[in-house]
DNA sequence: TGAGCATATAACTATATCGTTATACTGTCA
DNA sequence: TGACAGTATAACGATATAGTTATATGCTCA
């Protein structure tokens, strides 16, 4: 792997590496939302949900539509889902003992 | 995903999230290496890539093995290739036009 | 025991980013 | 047009971490 793909590969876990943006990206799972909805699901602020969704937007995880004055998200990449899982799995693996909080 | 699961999943992220790390990543899948040749392999430090090291073993993605003074590190955790495939994956079909770098 | 090599750690600077607060922007509706 | 709702952005403080330099630790061998 080139140096130039090293740091794309790099800067897409970087911003899987933010619980909060893992937490949009789980709720976005069920289907697309507005801003206002996903920032109560994730129990944080307007301002800070808008700032990651954008983040998220940028590296193409997430596509937005707007409607009225109400902007929706919603998944664009399914790849983030296989990701989880097998880092999930890998986990699982490693923290056996732990897995009852993977469900 | 309970929030004890998503940080630990975040925190994998993280790990995987610089491009040194990756890269000693990528080195180590030919097989184990002492720090000196992972720190000549890609062009750092040797303090530098032993604190590298140490964040990839807490992770459980390498093991380390003690041979007179010298230690080898190797890959204790196949599942971070499959991540980088699905990543890859994930990037040659956002950036096509960009996939040659790829190869 | 003492020199020298391999690795780890400590201390530091510089940079990045999270979350907050305040505010700007944009669209709707009375 | 004016008020308001939804979203985005700017500015800020606080925290985290990458890389460097210096040094400590641990092993080998003469």
């Amino acid at each position: 792997m080139s140096p130039e793909a090293v740091n794309l590969v790099a800067t897409r876990f970087k911003v899987l590496s933010e619980p909060l943006r893992l937490q949009i990206l789980q709720y976005l799972e069920n289907g697309e939302s507005s801003v206002t909805n996903v920032t109560k699901a994730v129990n944080s602020t307007q301002p800070n949900v808008s700032k990651h969704l954008k983040i998220l937007q940028d590296e193409g995880f997430v596509a937005k539509r707007q409607e009225g004055n109400t902007v929706f998200y919603k998944i664009a990449d399914e790849s983030i889902f296989e990701l989880c899982d097998v880092v999930c799995g890998s986990l699982k693996e490693r923290y056996s003992e732990k897995s009852a909080i993977f469900g």
